[in-house]
DNA sequence: CTGCCGTTTGAACACGTATGCAAGAGAGCT
DNA sequence: AGCTCTCTTGCATACGTGTTCAAACGGCAG
């Protein structure tokens, strides 16, 4: 069967060396001549030796684990996030254990006990909050949390957004501007910090251009939801544009004018999203959308992540990244219009 | 600052027991009475304790870590199936350390050996082969591994794949009787084993029905790739049906197809993908394609490496779930046709 | 009360590594 | 040579848990 597991005591017998002498030379930073290097580094080779990062953590207390909870990854955002996020992980020396959660409480709940089972350095939660009871449990265990893409009034949490209200902003001028009169807005979950902050900047944004929208409904971020809403919305209040409350949802509504409703976009209802997500560019859907960039999300994310672990007593810091509107072919100004 | 970790030892000063007792009772099938069962569980909620996964691996020699090897998650066939592997592995006590490979030789070492580090009970690759001598490594180290919708000759290694072969030669008969006469296979990337059995497949389910491809290119699975060979084909061969050996490329032809050469989709060039994605269902594509049954794929994953890692003897399995025609609007039969 | 057997418990050790401490080895200087 | 100082090295211990082994316990029949 297997063979026996080769440890640093192996090695130092091989090297005619102590144990003590083979983890200094794993161990960056330790004292250790030239020679010693080169003997133990040629043993561990030999046996094919790599330290047993779980018995190492068990003793630096460093696991090098971060746990990522994640609600679902159907929203393309969220996988990108996830494969970036790795990626700039690994590069440090970290690596990601994954929890799905349905974001429920008591589901919440079950999931972070598992995650503080495993002694993980930090937890990155991507698009969904954290209730105070846990928020304060993680925080007396010492372990960093950082929200991304999400935001939260609790002090002992870190967070990474976008800058919601001042991108939503900007589209609702961004569409009065390009002529419509009859403008809706498809919000994102009202439950989320995104959904509302992004629902309150859109709606200062028309207000300061002096338009009233002609409807405000709940897309809860899902597809299904959205479906109906689009329905509702041409039925009873006829707008000629709808800011949807992200990308995912906005594809809904795209497929639901053109192909249930037999609509024309832009020239019938113009649409705009919130993300940007690779899809966004794609030709069938060309959406004009505010770009979160989530390359700079994920960088200010692992930066302040790692900050904290390396720096217990750090506070938690609230970053938020300045986005760009995208203009693509849903939604645009008039011809012969800057 | 954060509180000291409280302990088994802490948890049996409190009960008035030894640690051993602490122990037995959070270890499921342990000698243990009612009385100190209860004891022990009420000192242990009160001082909120846990026991930490990582001694615990120590010294049973199982981390309850599984080790997820994945290339990219752009094509929405991964990050479903990594949802749905993450719930099955967590209903059953594991969860999942994500590695991101560029899948060239060298990354894919590197990655391996961070995996060892970790001490994975098991280790899933979705979509990436395995070289020779990491698979012999793996086995050594008496770690099981399953390739997810990939298959490899090496008998050490269990893989679990939909019916590439049938299913496209499947797809290739489909489109005979629909009546395509010019019928072109953008192929998976043949480096893989699903690209080479889905252009198998094809090749033969076409030659049973008397014709002869117009045209074979490889598009490597990359969505630039296969528009650029979009473009060449239609401008060389001009074929009235193409067979994509994945959706993520599929959407990328339909696209190049419509919105670059203003073709219309089926009636000038019919188009069938291989996969079913949820995006596939979208009206903006209704894609015609093979359905992998990604579901019954992870439960067959799930499966037999849990069996491995119980039963270490175990030889390697070799799955294949058989999928299904999903006909929708890109390809169809002509009107009047069952 | 005595002897026996099955169950429950605690003491001790093991897992594989990092690290404080003290001893050893040179090197440089007077 | 003798001393001090710096750099290396080994010994011993600790991390938090599971598990063996023997001792303690408790019940029951004789």
């Amino acid at each position: 069967m297997g063979e026996r597991k080769v440890t640093s005591l192996d090695v130092a017998a091989r090297a005619g060396v102590s144990q003590s002498a083979v983890s200094r030379v794993f161990t960056p930073g330790a004292s250790v001549s030239k020679k010693m290097a080169r003997d133990v580094r040629r043993a561990a080779t030999d046996l094919g030796y790599r330290p047993n990062v779980l018995a190492r953590s068990l003793i630096t207390g460093r696991s090098r684990i971060i746990g990522l909870v994640v609600a679902y990854l159907e929203n393309q955002f969220y996988p990108d996030a996830l494969e970036k996020l790795s990626n700039a992980l690994q590069d440090q020396g970290y690596h990601i254990l994954v929890f799905m959660t349905s974001g429920a409480g008591k589901d919440m709940d079950r999931v972070i006990e598992e995650l503080l089972d495993y002694q993980v350095d930090g937890i990155i939660t991507a698009s969904v909050g954290m209730s105070d009871t846990i928020a304060a449990r993680c925080e007396t265990a010492g372990i960093p949390v950082v929200l991304f893409n999400r935001g939260q009034e609790d002090a002992r949490l870190s967070q990474v957004t976008s800058d919601n209200y001042d991108g939503a902003a900007e589209i609702a001028r961004f569409l009065v501007a390009s002529g419509h009169q009859r403008i809706a807005h498809i919000t994102g979950w009202m439950g989320s910090s995104t959904g509302r902050d992004r629902e309150a900047g859109f709606r200062a944004g028309l207000r300061s251009a002096g338009v009233d929208p002609v409807a405000v409904v709940d897309g809860a971020y899902r597809r299904d939801v959205a479906e109906e809403a689009t329905r509702q919305l041409i039925k009873t209040h006829q707008p000629d544009a709808i800011f949807v409350g992200n990308d995912h949802m906005a594809f809904a509504v795209m497929d639901t004018l053109r192909h249930d409703l037999g609509l024309v976009v832009p020239d019938d209802v113009a649409v705009v999203g919130y993300d940007d997500v690779p899809l966004a560019s794609w030709p069938s859907f060309s959406l004009t959308t505010y770009r979160q960039p989530s390359g700079r999300m994920v960088e200010a994310t692992v930066d302040t992540l790692i900050q904290r672990i390396k720096t217990p007593g750090l506070e938690a810091r609230k970053i938020e990244i300045k986005g760009s509107l995208i203009v693509r072919q849903s939604a645009r100004k008039p011809e012969g219009q800057s």
